[in-house]
DNA sequence: AGCCTATTTCGAATTTCTTCGAAATTCGGT
DNA sequence: ACCGAATTTCGAAGAAATTCGAAATAGGCT
């Protein structure tokens, strides 16, 4: 069922340190950011960090890479895309162009 | 701050019985759904839709009318494509075009 | 082999979410 | 003023999230 993917990956962006570190992985591009340097940008403590990543790497939006001893985070545009992609489908109907309605009430 | 707001948002999204809950309402359109048939819609106990309902509202997603002893929900489409924008704008960089990555280290 | 740096896993405390049923509330009709 | 239908609020229990520090692990260098 898409719509619980889609719902997990709003999860795990729905989290202001979850947001914010995405946004930083976002912007660092296709060079990404090694963990270390995410944890200075955001503050908080190693282990916290890691978790929070994790999140973000189960649900397919951030993916890292070895690079010898650190590890570079990236974010995963095309599962960002699919997402926004969903919710301009099946959620962000526009309502003018839409009179839909129908959909068997019950 | 807009990443807050975007994060409760995004939250309020990220469960699997609010997005349903979301996606119905988007699909019923203008018309929007009374409270009474979301709750057999979703098969959940009237007090724990009211709950997610409730959330929906605050974060602006979605807004309520009273019709004689109905309340009628309905999507709020401009939050939601505020929503969309702000994951276009802020996290969605086109890596290609986007070759930003600057945005001082550290 | 031993060490150092980078990161994750473990254990734990506090807070928040999710869900329900029962009781309270709100509105329109009799 | 009362009744009945539609919803919300209250109270509560169990599950999950968030956060941290300390200890464990992974990888490269000397």
């Amino acid at each position: 069922m898409k719509l619980e993917q889609a719902a997990k990956q709003l999860e795990a962006l729905g989290n202001p340190t979850r947001l914010k570190l995405y946004r930083i992985l976002v912007r660092a591009g296709e060079a990404g950011k090694p963990v270390g340097t995410l944890q200075e940008n955001l503050g908080i403590a190693a282990s916290t960090l890691s978790h929070h990543l994790h999140r973000l790497i189960l649900t397919g939006l951030v993916s890292q890479e070895r690079q010898a001893t650190t590890l570079i985070c990236r974010a995963n545009y095309p599962i960002m895309r699919d997402l926004v992609g969903f919710l301009a489908d099946e959620c962000c109907a526009d309502a003018a162009s839409n009179p839909a309605a129908g959909e068997a009430a019950a």
